[in-house]
Order: C-alpha cells, then sequence, then structure tokens
DNA sequence: AGGGTTATGGCAACCGGTTGACATGGTCTT
DNA sequence: AAGACCATGTCAACCGGTTGCCATAACCCT
C-alpha cells in the first residue's frame, strides 16, 4: 500500500531520527529509494535499469526519471555480490618505475574503460614473493588479471590461471593466454644490421634470471649468431636498470666485443653513461644496442639504437582478450607484435678489425 | 549440539549432487565453509579473524586452522557491501605517460599495500570531462581518492570531496586537503642561481592553463624577478609535453632572452631538442631549466638544470594522509614538500651581456 | 465469449560477511 | 554459598542488488 505522505519533502521529514530508507548514511540512493519514488518494486527498478527491455517503455521512463532525480548509482559491491562479477580487472608490473611499462598500462586502462572496466595495477617490485601477495591480496575482488613481465614460477602462474582468466604479456606458458612480441624479427632486423656494419663479436647483456624474455632475446640472439658466424657472450644476469647497466661495463671491455646488446634500453642506456665516464667512445669504440624504444632512449645522446616493441598496443590487446573471454566470446587468436628495429646513433661500424681469437 | 559425523571426511561426502556450502561455484571458500569446518557458527568465525581477542586463543586456533586447510579468503565485496569500506582508493592522474608520476604512483602503491589498500589508477588524459566521468564511475568502489594534477574545476572537486575523502597533489583548493611542493623555495633558488650566472632577461614557458601548478610558479617567478630587477615574459600556455617544448622555439628566440624557464621538464626537454635542431647553442646562447626532475632529465644533453619535487614522496604522503583520515586518526599538517635545485649542464652565463631594452 | 498466450511486475530467497543483542557457563567477590 | 560480573559464542537482521518463479492483466484467436 502507498502511504500519502508528501514524498517531496522527505528531505526535511527525513531529519528525524534514521528516516530508514528515505536517505541513507551514506548519501547514496538505492534502488528501494528509486523503487518508493517511482511507486514500484525494487526487483522492477533493477530491471528496468540492467535488463533493457524487460520493463514496459512507460515505467522504464518512470523509474529513469525517479533514478536521475534521487542521483542513483548502482553499489557495485552489491552487484558482484550475487553475480560475482566485479567489473574490474587487474595490471600486475614488475616495476611501475621502468617506462617500458608505461606503453602498456595505457593501452590496458584504454582497452579497460572503454568497456566500462576499472583497472587496478599492483606492482611486485621486481620480487616473486611481493608478487604472489599481490596476487592473492586482489584476486578476490578481480574478474581477471593481465600479468606483464611478471616473476612468478611458472606453475603459480597455472594456479592462478586456475581461478580467473590470465592474460600474459611477455611471457609464456602452457595453457595460459599470452601477448608476445615476435622476437625472432627483432633479432633477426638487429643482427642483421650488426653484420652489415661489420660487427663479428658480440656481447648480450641479459636481464634478471627469472625474465623470460631475457632468455627467448638469447636463444634467438645464439641461433642468429650462430648461422652468421659471429661470437657472442653472454655477460650477466643484470639488474635491468640503469645502475645495472652501468656496473656491466668492465665485464663487456674485457670481453673485447665490438658490440653489446642489452636485455632492455635501461641496461643499454646505463651502459653508455658508464662508457662516456670512461671515454669509451659509443659508437665507434663500442656499438651499444637495446630493447623496447623507451622514453628516453632518444634523448640520451648518443641516441640508442633499439628494437621497438609495440606495448601500448600490447596492453590494449591483453585486456581485450581477457575481456573476451569474460564476455563469453571467443578471443581472436593472438597473432605475435611486430617489432621494428629503430636505428640511431649509437651503432656504427667498428673502428678497427674485430679481433678474432 | 554437535554431531558426531566424521567431520574429516565432508569431502568425500561431498561429492554429492550439490555439496550445499560444502564447495561453491566460484571455488572460493566462505565463512560458512569455515565454521562447519571448525564447528562454531559463522559469526564466531568472522569475529576470530577479524576482531582479535574477541574469541578465546584455542576457539581461534581451531578457526584458523579451518581456514587454512580450505584455503580461505574474505570476500572483499560481501564485506564492503555492510561496512561501506571497500580497502580501495583511487589515484586519478592527467596523463601516466608523463614521467613525473612515476614516482607519485610508485609512493602512492607503496603507502597503500602497506596498509592493506588496493589502488586503482584511472587517467583523464588531460581532459576534465574524460576525468570527471572516471571519478563518477569509480566513486562507488573507493574509499577515497588521491587527485594528482587534477584537471577538474575547483567547485567539482569541492562536491566530491564531500561525497568522499579527497587529498589534492600540485594543486590548492579551499577545504580540500593538499600535498603541495614548496614553490617559492624552488623558484627562489633557481632564480638565484640564474642571478649569478648574469641572466637579466627570462622568458616563462607556461603549462596548460588549466594548471594550478603552472600558475603558481609564474607567480612567484613575477614576485622574484621583479625583487631582482630582471625582466620576465611569460610564453603559453604550452602543451606540456616534449612536443609543446618543441613548437614554443621560435618564440622564445623572438622573445630575445638569455635563460628559458619551463613549466616542467617534458617543455624544457623539448626546447632543447629544438634547440639543438636550429643549432641553438644550450646552455651558451640559452639555458633551459625545468621543474620536476622526472627520468630522462639527467640522460638528455645536456643534462637539465631542473628543480626537484620529491614526487615519490608526495603520492606516499597523500595516501598516507587519507588513510589516517579514513582510521579516524587526526592527520598530521601537512608541510610543503621541499624543493630543490639540480644543477646540470643547460645553464650557463650568457654569451653576450644580456640585452637590456 | 471463452480459452490460450504473452507481457509485465511483485515476492522472496540468496550472494557472503558484520554486528547488536542475548544466552550460557565460568570465575571472582565477600 | 549466593550474587555479580565477565568472557565466549550464537542468533538473526541487515548491507544493496539479482533473479527464478509466479500472479495478474492484457491481448489474441476462433
Amino acid at each position: 500500500m502507498q502511504s500519502d505522505e508528501p514524498e517531496d519533502e522527505v528531505g526535511a521529514a527525513g531529519t528525524s531520527v534514521d528516516a530508514s530508507r528515505g536517505q541513507r548514511r551514506n548519501g547514496a540512493a538505492t534502488i528501494y529509494d528509486v523503487a518508493e519514488r517511482a511507486g514500484v518494486a525494487p526487483s522492477t527498478v533493477s530491471r528496468a535499469l540492467s535488463k533493457p527491455g524487460r520493463i514496459s517503455a512507460a515505467t522504464e521512463a518512470k523509474i529513469r526519471a525517479a533514478a536521475e532525480e534521487l542521483n542513483f548509482r548502482f553499489n557495485p559491491m552489491a552487484r558482484a555480490l550475487h553475480t560475482g562479477r566485479t567489473q574490474t580487472i587487474a595490471l600486475v608490473l614488475a616495476d611501475i618505475t621502468n617506462p617500458v611499462v608505461f606503453g602498456i598500462i595505457r593501452g590496458a586502462e584504454k582497452a579497460a574503460s572503454a568497456e566500462g572496466y576499472t583497472l587496478i595495477i599492483a606492482e611486485s617490485q621486481e620480487s616473486g614473493d611481493v608478487e604472489a601477495a599481490a596476487v592473492s591480496r586482489i584476486l578476490p575482488s578481480v574478474d581477471g588479471l593481465v600479468l606483464a613481465t611478471s616473476r612468478l614460477a611458472s606453475d603459480r602462474i597455472r594456479d592462478i590461471a586456475v581461478e580467473k582468466p590470465v592474460v600474459l604479456i611477455n611471457r609464456a606458458v602452457d595453457d595460459v593466454a599470452a601477448i608476445l612480441p615476435n622476437v625472432s624479427q627483432g633479432v633477426t632486423a638487429l643482427l642483421d644490421h650488426l653484420d652489415e656494419l661489420g660487427h663479428r663479436s658480440l656481447a648480450y647483456l641479459s636481464g634478471p634470471q627469472v625474465s623470460w624474455m631475457s632468455e627467448r632475446r638469447w636463444e634467438n640472439l645464439l641461433e642468429g649468431a650462430e648461422s652468421r658466424g659471429m661470437g657472442l657472450v653472454e655477460i650477466g644476469p643484470n639488474v635491468p636498470t640503469i645502475e645495472g647497466g652501468r656496473a656491466a661495463l668492465r665485464r663487456v671491455l674485457a670481453a673485447r666485443v665490438t658490440a653489446a646488446v642489452a636485455f632492455n634500453d635501461l641496461i643499454a642506456i646505463g651502459l653508455m653513461k658508464a662508457a662516456a665516464e670512461s671515454d669509451v667512445d659509443v659508437p665507434n669504440r663500442l656499438s651499444v644496442t637495446g630493447f623496447d624504444d623507451i622514453f628516453g632512449s632518444e634523448l640520451v645522446v648518443p641516441a640508442l639504437t633499439t628494437v621497438r616493441s609495440e606495448l601500448e598496443l600490447a596492453g590494449q590487446r591483453a585486456v581485450e582478450h581477457l575481456l573476451a573471454g569474460l564476455a563469453g566470446r571467443t578471443p581472436e587468436a593472438t597473432d605475435a607484435l611486430s617489432a621494428e628495429l629503430v636505428i640511431r646513433m649509437s651503432t656504427a661500424a667498428p673502428a678497427e678489425p674485430a679481433v678474432v681469437g
């Protein structure tokens, strides 16, 4: 039964003890408030606002008007409780301060908000333990997750994938979806370039031991170097930061190579900084290259020759893939992202003929 | 009354039709499962796990053991529904790809996860409308928000602050908490440095019109320039990116100043890039300075002289302040963050005596 | 006009915790 | 030994939506 209270004055009337249902402590209106104002049942409000067509146009209009007046918003938690869908996905990163992730974040954020999803960002600070803790903390409140540059063991990743949908970036694990760059394409272009310049002996400055991508790059380099008859040594593992690259100079010089291929741009930049301080001429005495083409790589002098990854696209694709799966659509096949060699000033022909042992 | 069923075999017994309460569709255990396994009421489980001391040590141990075995996690949504607390805060940024925000993100993330809070990141892409939309979308699911470099109108910010606690970074609005750098300290150091080198006429390359911080820097520069008898012109507004800085070179040269103070490092770097392409000698013909000391500022050549902001600390303080308020503690007074001048290679004495009109 | 079909909206149970009120049993006090 | 008090654990209502099921009303057909 409908009461005859002047509903326009609930505000004034509500100044009494509790004004039950009229105006809640939190200030936010609920479907019950809307239902009362529109003179229908709460369930009808729920349907009118989220099941288009289920309710007659006239009633729906009345409900929408009431919702509008009350500035009603669905409570995402209440909705999630029953449906199990939080409309939220997580992006887990090894290191937020590494410029490689900017593109990934931006791409992911765009793709997520385009579908009305909210993005949560968690950082593992290059530690598998921290990453595991972060993941288990946010797992219950997300619908799925994107693991970029994960430092987790493959088994652990599979465990997570059992609980919630997972998409990996720059990492491959059996039975888990992944967005990967075309490593061999990039490495081939890089080796062709170095070969053409006349380099015969290279060093690879590897990344963290747990980095899947560092391993892949090494494998491709090894294969390519062999087939071209080039010498190749691995120097590492290195911390994937400017400091890490800086610390590697001595070993690079000791290796007597004419070119150094760094696992990523940060290491390459650090190496160049250290070289400059030690009066080692880059690129003439030593050519240096990186991977990723991060912000800063074209700023540094000499500007860095590097293999560009489509990071923003990777973030976007990862989220789209995840969301497609969540929506029940079968995600389109994930072809590898193209890797393009960007030739700048940090590579040149070696000054003297390579010393062949 | 306690039943005598062999509780150790619920798993086997649970293989029947639905195993109601035994194992849920989602795979996650609930307090009901834990309660059953531990032989207590659900409410006791809730208290044991979240109200330390409320339950006897013996019972609590039993419950914790059961929870452990079932790999129980609280459902954050269910909890939030009743308590109204989501244990989540939002960080809203104008532009994720701007390196200034790295430090803020990292500091905020650290402070948040230290207290068990989850951080949501939203990007406004330098647009007030996008920012407003993002904020209203995430508002119901967060306990509070940090607005860094907000492009929102002051009134709108106040509106938001009424609904949820808000802490601002690099922006001041009446009655809203804010973490601010000590602008006058930084500007004073900068002007002292330029004055000492012999510069008599400066240009300020301002940022976006809606940037509160750009305005503040300008005011402080104006005041300091006046008291030192230096000439000062404003050139702008400029888009706060490298491109934006690049585009400003012509006007800077036309202004015939010996030093350019850019709103931020990105603009400064862009200006230097354009100068290098036009064979304008930095720092001898033109000194350039920035603000923030972002990643890349010491990489660029010449390395940029800039006013460093404690960005990571800003992010951390903002979150701590917010969390203190949420916990009912009165947040400690927010003293301004110190701003330190970092002198590098982009500033020098002007080549010829300053032209005084 | 009668019987059948469909569109519409209400009822109530449920999602998974939280918490005030209260029953119970044990300990302490005098 | 009796009463007061405290510690412990249970009951049940509630947070705000969602959804299966059903009652009702409206419309259709012959």
